[in-house]
DNA sequence: TTACCTGCAAAGAGTTTGCAGGTAG
DNA sequence: CTACCTGCAAACTCTTTGCAGGTAA
């Protein structure tokens, strides 16, 4: 099975129509073995790269919110700005690089066991996420 | 002293002009015992509540971003969109009610210590965030 | 054939900027 | 007087939406 008929699976198990669009952003998302983190700006710029035709921005909010709410993304916020999304969708943190604005996993074994000894009343904890900032060593 | 001179001194002492709009900005946003989180937009509005000349959003956004320039203000980032900014500039972290769209301060003591087990080559530790969302107990 | 998908362009939300006129020191 | 500040409007960035035409099943 080529990675074009693992896409187009997965894409339908998922309910959604595999379309070329649709394919084309799958390998440029999925077909890595490493997590993945990018803004649409990213993909919309790589996608113009290949030689496919354009595939429209619309289509890319439209294909990545599909995604992300089948878990097949997860969506990460920084400072306000624009959106970054992450191929790891398992529980885990993040470094964000504050010279090069480039996010890196940080696995959840990586950050010690968080303790939230406060409650609030009638609500209960959805996640815990972490997000260490971090700059070059002779910076500040 | 009253109010209106300590703000004015605290300006002053910033290098800031303490102008009517200023001081305007710095009584809603410091005139209070409770930390205080708020977003452009809400600080907008409530402006224009008080009996006062308009003040321009130019002018609330030149305001906000030099107090926090200076260390006045926090800014903090949650699910992209708009910024929320926080009047208690200490270390500390933040829950997030998805139901309100609410932050609520979370001290430092309230949150386990943070052991951060990966490093990363030239880089050092900035800020440790946590944010804990939360939600209504009957959900999802 | 029908429901879903795409591309385009327009519209939105939040934020930033250029500039003429106003004000603090 | 001069540097700094304000208000306005225009511009910008990122994202969403409406709709006509296209495509998968």
């Amino acid at each position: 099975m080529s990675n074009n008929d693992i896409f187009i699976e997965k894409l339908r198990s998922l309910g959604l129509r595999p379309t070329k669009q649709r394919v084309e952003i799958c390998k440029l998302l999925f077909d890595r073995k490493e997590t993945f983190h990018f803004s649409i700006d990213y993909l919309n710029n790589n996608l113009k790269k290949k030689n496919i035709d354009k595939i429209s921005l619309a289509t890319i909010y439209n294909t990545i919110h599909a995604f992300k709410k089948k878990g097949y993304l997860k969506e990460i916020s920084i400072n306000g700005g624009k959106s970054y999304f992450d191929t790891n969708t398992s529980h885990h943190h993040h470094f964000f690089n504050e010279n090069t604005n480039e996010l890196i996993d940080l696995q959840d074994k990586d950050v010690g066991d968080i303790q939230i000894k406060k409650t609030i009343p009638g609500k209960k904890i959805k996640s815990v996420e972490v997000l260490v900032k971090i700059e070059n060593n002779n910076q500040s």
